[in-house]
RNA sequence: GCCUCUGUAGCUCAGUCGGUAGAGCAGGGGACUGAAAAUCCCCGUGUCGUUGGUUCGAUUCCGACCGGAGGCA
């Protein structure tokens, strides 16, 4: 095994990764290092389509469950927590096979990008969300300009959420987020990864799946796991709550709509979500896609996942 | 059988006092470097039911026919 070697599973939600990269892990003999932005939390189970207890047992996971729902996560922490793994993973001797439905989660753990701007984060933040309240977007939108015209014209005014983040990162280091984005792209990757990507040819077929699968959700409970969470004192607010399958079910307990209405919000937003991935996946010309509606089965997706890794000499 | 209403984008509908049409939703495309399942941007041509007629010109007016809803028998 080569250093810094790993296997990289992306594609859209329900497109089928999890029963792939237990067929790899069992294949190599490796490890999988979970990269979804709401599978790290506990009790979120059936939501977040997490791997079974036995699919888990049979295959040692990472970065599954590692916090409580009340608890707000980060890139930054993630790709701290999960590169650590990945570098236990490896000294073992074992495959990594990173297995991501979150883009930007994917993409920093394997650049081992170094976000800026730690500490004094939250009360600047603060103070940038009530001037945004008070004089609105374009208002911290000319403040950007100001410091990073460059940043500027890449935000859109209205994307509240990048501006401050922009704003954040000039404060606290006094470098602007251009310069430091610069910096993090020159950098050396820090795993050499093999992509596969697992894609639907026909939409409409991974559309299919995917609200089948909340119909699965809502039978196996779902709404049960949201009033427990709810229960247990999580706010409808936190970051966890705002997960598809969640948020929507928040409203209902809030008595803001039936639950058939729930259900069809939240396969709505799953396909939207999916639609999103696709759009971040793409975006990577080095990625190995496989047509999952074109397989007869999981063994083909797995041959033609081999196919690949050999190809590239892993 | 008769009468009334109705047939326009995948869906729900608006509209053109006659010059080939537009909203919402659905859907599509894109961005993304410490909230990312989040956040944000962009995108509306369709035999205006069919077929005749009037007209320079009809989706718009008139007739017939076909489909849908309701009413009277």
């Amino acid at each position: 095994m080569i250093d810094n070697k790993v296997i990289c599973i992306v594609g859209p939600t329900a497109s089928g990764k999890t029963a792939l990269s237990i067929a790899l892990a069992k294949h190599f003999g490796g490890e999988i290092v979970s990269c979804d932005s709401m599978q790290i939390y506990r009790e979120m189970d059936i939501g977040t389509a997490k791997p079974t207890a036995e699919e888990m047992q049979e295959i040692p996971h990472h970065m599954i469950s590692v916090v409580d729902p009340d608890e707000s996560y980060s890139a930054a922490r993630y790709v701290e927590e999960a590169g650590k793994a990945v570098d236990d993973i490896l000294s073992r001797g074992k495959l990594p096979i990173i297995v991501g439905g979150t883009g930007l989660y994917v993409d920093s753990l394997i650049n081992g990008t170094e976000f800026a701007g730690h500490e004094e984060g939250e009360a600047y933040r603060k103070e940038l969300f009530e001037l945004y309240e008070k004089n609105g977007a374009a208002y911290i939108h000319k403040m950007l300009r100001s410091v990073d015209p460059e940043r500027a014209d890449q935000i859109h005014e209205n994307n509240v959420k990048r501006v401050i983040r922009a704003l954040e990162v000039y404060h606290a280091t006094g470098k602007t987020i251009t310069e430091h984005d610069e910096a993090t792209k020159t950098a050396p990757k820090r795993y050499n990864a093999v992509y596969i990507g697992l894609m639907y040819e026909d939409r409409e077929k991974l559309y299919d799946r995917i609200n089948l699968r909340v119909d699965m959700m809502m039978e196996s409970g779902l709404a049960d796991e949201v009033k427990k969470i709810l229960e247990s004192g999580v706010s409808p607010k936190a970051t966890s709550m705002q997960a598809i399958g969640y948020k929507e079910l928040v409203a209902y307990f809030e008595g803001k709509c039936t639950l058939e209405d729930a259900a069809e919000q939240i396969k709505q937003a799953s396909r939207r979500y999916a639609k999103r991935q696709m759009t971040w996946f793409k975006r990577n010309k080095s990625t190995n896609w496989i047509a999952v509606d074109k397989a007869e089965n999981i063994s083909d997706l797995l041959q033609a996942s081999i196919n690949f890794i050999s190809f590239q000499d892993i």
